[in-house]
DNA sequence: TTGTAGGCGTTATCAA
DNA sequence: TTGATAACGCCTACAA
């Protein structure tokens, strides 16, 4: 039903060789048959069919996302801007972007990546939430698909990525709240088989000897990158002979449940005790109080990553395949400085 | 250099055609054959070409959605249990889904609406944050292509969708308001355009009128879906000779912004003021004060859209086209109703 | 129950 | 500068 090539063709009394290449620009065609022809497509509505070109091209012209998702309605972690900066750099370079979402490590993710591989439905996959012995990660090299991840993997992995370094976050943060003057600094990450969760707690870790800080290991604990994880994590701490002053989460969704848990003992969140958060994949909003945190921008690195994928499944040299980002800190009212709000 | 049909059949000693039914579980086709096609197609890792099966069907075996993203990094008013709800029930029928974003009513939108439908990349698609005079409406029906939305769209109009009734949900949380003394009660809507805010205010005002409370031009104002836009529309209200005791926001993400704005002023949402929000695509999270709002079964909706969708797609009889939930009050601490929490 | 053959709409090679 | 033709990998009517 759709217009094809061939109808145009007949249309302007040309072969489809001609009009398939005035379209795609290129030289070896006159100007003039080149206006008419894309005029000609333009009223009549013609777009390539795109499942035929990319049989005859052996190129998907997508990308593939899948989203690392613990449960349904569970705080995913991650953002609507990571995934339209994926978006719209694919987008700006005539690719689509394939989502998907599974909960890490299940049957059901594997069948997803698969499909995605075999079916070469993609040319490419960007990878969030990197663990520990990714599967994906060994799948993916071993058959020599392109994809790009927002972490670094674990020593030896070595494939293309784009990160803020967590470890270098968390000591500026650790170092912040000492400087504040606490010495009873707690830490919620998440699981344990996350990259940031090593890098993160590798960064408070040595942050607190550092500022000779108190290291407890009760002060440690365990959350699940969502608010009611946080939530759960912060009243355990709370709940210890001796609490903490300060309590780090690994991300800030992590975070506004600290805050809540320290709300609902009638504390008050910056004043009674300081948190702080991570801007990771989680997303960026209002919080209250607004949030002592990492800046993480989050959609130029999914734009980026787009960017170095397209490269590599181009073939293209990738100039700087391993980026790392200088943290920023934003000290805001929940460390306890005071603020003042524009 | 991925496995195709051709290699299997040859090293099963069969015929393209005998493996490609085996595969699809067509019925004339021996046990034992299909046990070693299976098996093989499992060893070798055969998976069918997307491309050239789509070419071969005429069916793109996807359906896309393109977030309605007024800035990149601005609040973008779609939640990610929405688009996991798409995602996982397009997986679940081996759909992909295809994902981009862009400004509403821009030439961006336009471009990439017409890309999905004239290169047959999608079989049908689903809409958000309908609009008045939706351009994408009309374009969808002329064109007689599949789709289906999260929201009604403008009288006459019609089309397959599921939604949760804003009127009825609006009129609920100002009678709400109303039985715990508010007379002074505002609204911060949303675009003018936006089905929901047409309908929200209309519930608003019906809400206002039902309980005799204070109708004041006034108190109604314009946001914009996201946090900072509450914000800024709560300042207004605020610096009113006669402000309001209770700001109903037209969804959470504005209702947070108000919340912010309240503490700014040194006050204390849910009791100084009480603040509703009202739960669309918007995400929901822990919220500090809990936030009394109306329930959005977000993903159940995105689900059941794309299941709609595609037998829509697939031509089967629709039983339910046009399905209204009826809304469900949640009260809690932002309408100074004590509450204890769990 | 299995095999043969044609064609889906492009792009690319080669010849004119 | 343009045109004829083959091929991408799959599905399916039809024949065996």
């Amino acid at each position: 039903m759709p217009v094809n090539i061939r109808d145009l063709a007949e249309r302007l009394n040309l072969s489809i060789t001609t009009v398939s290449r005035a379209l795609d620009g290129y030289h070896d065609v006159s100007p003039e048959t080149r206006r008419r022809v894309i005029e000609a497509a333009q009223e009549m509505g013609y777009s390539p069919s795109r499942a035929a070109r990319q049989l005859r091209k052996q190129q998907a012209e997508a990308v593939g996302f899948i989203l690392p998702a613990p449960m349904p309605r569970v705080g995913e972690p991650t953002s609507l801007e990571f995934i339209a900066g994926l978006g719209d750099q694919a987008a700006a370079n005539n690719y689509d972007l394939l989502l998907s979402s599974a909960p890490p490590d299940s049957d059901e993710e594997k069948l997803l990546y698969r499909r995605l591989v075999q079916g070469r439905r993609v040319d490419g996959i960007v990878l969030s939430r990197v663990r520990l012995h990714d599967w994906r990660v060994d799948y993916l090299l071993q058959a020599g698909f392109p994809f790009v991840a927002a972490e670094h993997g674990e020593p030896g992995a070595t494939f293309p990525y784009i990160e803020v370094d967590s470890k270098a976050g968390m000591r500026m943060l650790v170092d912040h709240l000492a400087r504040q003057g606490h010495r009873r600094i707690a830490f919620i990450g998440g699981p344990a088989y996350l990259i940031i969760q090593m890098d993160r707690l590798a960064g408070y870790l040595d942050g607190i000897v550092a500022a000779g800080a108190i290291h407890d290991e009760r002060y440690i604990v365990t959350g699940d990158l969502s608010a009611a994880g946080g939530y759960r994590a912060a009243q355990t701490l709370l709940d210890l002979a001796v609490p903490p002053t300060a309590i780090m989460a690994i991300n800030d969704r992590t975070a506004v449940g600290v805050v809540r848990a320290i709300h609902d003992r009638k504390l008050v969140p910056g004043k009674d005790l300081a948190v702080t958060g991570f801007d990771g994949l989680g997303d960026s909003d209002f919080k209250e109080p607004e949030l002592t945190t990492i800046d993480y921008p989050v959609y130029q690195i999914a734009s980026r990553l787009v960017m170095m994928l397209l490269k590599l499944i181009q073939h293209e040299a990738v100039d700087e395949a391993q980026v790392v980002l200088q943290p920023e800190l934003l000290v805001r009212d929940s460390s306890g400085v005071e603020q003042s709000h524009g």
